[in-house]
DNA sequence: TCGGCTCTTTAGAATAGTTCTAATTATTGA
DNA sequence: TCAATAATTAGAACTATTCTAAAGAGCCGA
């Protein structure tokens, strides 16, 4: 409808993996991801809630709530909750853990060479897991944060 | 105060270990940490308000959240954090993991042999961990649950 | 033991993040 | 094109948690 909605180029990889998993394609869906795409620094809500705003004046809170759930269930996105905080969002699907700093707040992708390791022998007979999920907190290597503490 | 208060024996152990952490001893710390003790399933703060109300009905939802606070700041209790779920609280300190049963969303805690083995040369320079969490999701072995899946 | 300071408890209000609702609009398949 | 269905919108509602202010309890020094 909006000029900004069309400026920005159908992707048809995203159709078909929302399509696939039984959403429609969106103007709005598009915008969400191209935002999460953009600046990889793992977003809350509110955070893509304001910069797809910029593009799309229109957009309301209940639709980016909407398309961030499409894109997770459609999986190419990641839903990141750490600690009780605002979920954040991931467009990195490669296997990888977060880190989440204890000084600045930031999160950190940390490439796994392979699924998580935890090895099914040590689960108790008759546990299935279908996914496993590794995040760490601690500090990172930034300056302002280095400051905080020795070495 | 009370004599449901009373009634639980002062545990030496816990008092010291609030103390040390700068917290007071107090009837109310005491009781939430034996309803956790006394109920391994990893209970939300609502459940062990439930609970803790048959001994002091006269405690108040602030104090159970103040005492978990308490709990897990001296190191007695673990706070769990699920989705986006209500936090959980588990008097399990050794060292182990949650899984997390997407059936009957019952929780489990899973021993690990030593500590979780992301091996720091993985991480980019100048990340430092302080701690490592590992969870699971996928299906547990108990009966209501096993039907919903094959195998 | 008394006085006073601080921490804790309590009830209820406030907050943050998220989900729901109902009306409107867009997309899709026949 | 038309009807069926899904998505969007604004705003209300909800849930888990935190904050607030007043009252009560624990603790330390004189």
């Amino acid at each position: 409808m909006s000029d900004s909605a069309k400026a920005t180029q159908p992707d048809q990889a995203l159709n078909d993996r929302l399509h696939t998993s039984g959403f429609r394609f969106t103007p709005q869906r598009q915008q969400v991801y191209n935002v999460l795409i953009g600046t990889r620094d793992h977003p809350t809500a509110d955070q893509v809630f304001i910069r797809v705003k910029q593009a799309m004046p229109e957009i309301s809170m209940a639709t980016v709530y909407n398309c961030l759930d499409a894109l997770v269930k459609s999986g190419v996105v990641r839903q990141v909750n750490l600690d009780r905080a605002a979920a954040r969002f991931c467009p990195n699907m490669t296997e990888h853990c977060h880190f989440h700093c204890s000084d600045c707040g930031k999160i950190f992708d940390i490439d796994l060479d392979a699924k998580p390791t935890v090895p099914e022998a040590r689960l108790p007979r008759g546990f299935k897991p279908d996914q496993i999920e590794i995040s760490m907190r601690g500090h990172c290597p930034d300056r302002g944060c280095s400051t905080h503490h020795k070495n």
